[in-house]
DNA sequence: CTGAAAGCGCTAACAA
DNA sequence: TTGTTAGCGCTTTCAG
């Protein structure tokens, strides 16, 4: 904070009040009068008074400030979620504290429990590791809290959230290979996002069902769990020529960055998108339709996921009685998808 | 901030101490007997107690928090570099306070005035567009200040700063496609940013002139200034086919982003790269090795901006002397660029 | 080794 | 309409 400042206190001095004159003219209340009220405005403006946030958080037991935990700050699909969030948060005056936990458990509750300490007046948390486990540490913690797209698959009640429906993403996916007249159609997943894969997965399984298509199990190829991290890139690089190898003629990839590495193993081994495969991937990153073919993808609404849940969170603030909400991905055409062509044909 | 929470007299009146023996227990001072002290650690975790970093801060002066002024969140360039950032604040136990400037200087100064009445320890300013006008404001503040990048030209010398050499990299950018056997080499850039632009395009001309090239005037196309804010990637696409029109064969790109544009636009028109046109972008963001081709282009080292500019504040906090770094990029040959071949041969 | 008391800069009863 | 006084939860002299 360094060196001194100039308080409330100075400014009393020199206007010749007490200092809760002070405190009450700068911030427009009523009951000083409009004379003395723009005299120690003025006084204050010539001082460079700037008010001292945390004597006032102190007080007010209120920061006027959020947390939020990401996954990754460089991770695109983030990004643009933390970019709905700081949009609302600053229109109504907070200011946002992010933090990495970089899909580690430990790591995300390091960050809350700073968060908590800070005495920020709400969370906000993607990917969330947090199970039933944590349940009561985060309701002793008592700061409203709003997980977007959570990873717990058993999430208690009384957590609030925003959520895509990757069931029906993963539907719209492999229904849109379907009406392209593939029938032999590959799942290519990771392993360390236990919620929304499964749900992606059910979905490309339902449609499948739905269409009266067979499923063979090396149709699904799922990037090890417990393997050193690596990029989602890479997988979708290393697994892709698994499944062509079993002859899928359309994948649908857990995310973007799975498919782009899907489609970078495709130029590796000499297969044509979308004329020998197709690949329809999942996010809607912006970074997808830069490259060539531009990519086929399930799109999420970011912005709007990040604005929900700040606004959510902010109706949490002032008590008012809020609705989990699941949002509708919606199918993006674009070229890495086209009708299944027999090459033998 | 909610609530009643435990404070460290309830954990004082539960262990029949004062609070200020509390207050050191915690804190580990050896002035309390080890007895005493695990006593009240133990105590202090019965009851859940969590430290209010509100009170410290107020006590402390010094809120262990910084402020980071991004352009934009969703910015795959800055992301990476507050990446860096966060890693090494979350190190030495600071949180980071996010606040997107858009290139503008009435927000970017909205940002500062708040992480000012917060009451951070420091400041991190990417793109900043202050100038010496606002030296005094500046100085005022007095809160230890590190501007990464800086789009000001005439940057006050009390400024504190981390950059990249942009006219290196322009140099070493222009000279790769030289080497390739281009003569005809074109600058895409953008009007709103100054200094950079500036920079690079000077990087440009060193090079073209230290190799006794020709230089013509319409090889050079820059984006409207005033324009209504378009992307990086509207720009590039939208004028590149101007200065393939006056027969460049070679164009350096002010970034990656804009050099995406540019490729984007070859491929309306029709021009294969590398093999018509090689196209050298600025940055190296992740996406330029996703695309096909993979972008050449000139390479920040983006962590480590961030990271040093952050090594930098935390020096300022010591009260070390620091010094500016420039820090260099460097040529990353990707699929992009190629030998120049004549197509009329 | 521990406690009493002051104070960080502010807000808000309660008085005047 | 304004001033006085008491805290918010903590750290830190200064006594004991």
């Amino acid at each position: 904070m360094s060196k001194r400042r100039i308080s409330i206190e100075d400014i009393a001095r020199r206007a010749g009040v007490s200092h809760s004159t002070v405190s009450r003219a700068l911030r427009d209340n009523t009951l000083i009068s409009p004379k003395v009220r723009e005299e120690i405005k003025q006084i204050a403006k010539e001082m460079n008074y700037v008010p001292n946030a945390i004597a006032q958080s102190l007080q007010n037991k209120r920061t006027n400030t959020i947390g939020v935990v990401v996954t990754s700050i460089a991770d695109p699909f983030y990004a643009e979620v933390v970019q709905g969030i700081e949009e609302v948060a600053k229109s109504t005056g907070l200011s946002v504290l992010l933090s990495a936990s970089h899909r580690d458990l430990e790591q995300e509750i390091a960050a809350i429990d700073i968060f908590h300490r800070r005495r920020v007046d709400g969370i906000l948390v993607t990917d969330s590791r947090l199970n039933k486990h944590h349940t009561k540490q985060l309701e002793q913690i008592a700061v409203p809290t709003v997980f977007i797209n959570s990873q717990t698959e058993d999430q208690p009640e009384i957590f609030h959230s925003v959520e895509i429906d990757d069931r029906l993403g993963g539907k719209l996916a492999v229904e849109h290979l379907i009406g392209l007249g593939h029938t032999s159609i590959g799942y290519l997943g990771v392993g360390d996002r236990s919620r929304s894969n499964q749900q992606r997965l059910e979905g490309y399984r339902l449609a499948m069902t739905e269409a009266s298509l067979p499923q063979m199990n090396d149709w699904v190829a799922i990037s090890d769990e417990d393997n050193v991290r690596i990029s989602d890139v890479s997988t979708g690089q290393k697994l892709v020529s698994k499944l062509v190898s079993v002859g899928v003629t359309g994948i649908f990839c857990y995310n973007d960055m799975v498919a782009i590495g899907a489609l970078l193993g495709c130029q590796e081994l000499g297969i044509s998108v979308p004329e020998d495969l197709s690949i329809v991937g999942f996010d809607g990153i912006a970074l997808g339709s830069y490259i060539t073919p531009p990519l086929t993808t399930i799109c999420q609404p970011m912005l709007e996921i990040g604005s929900s849940a700040m606004q959510m969170l902010l109706d949490l603030l002032e008590e008012k009685s809020v609705e989990n909400r699941v949002l509708s991905p919606s199918l993006v055409k674009r070229g890495t998808s086209a009708v299944f062509r027999n090459k033998y044909k």
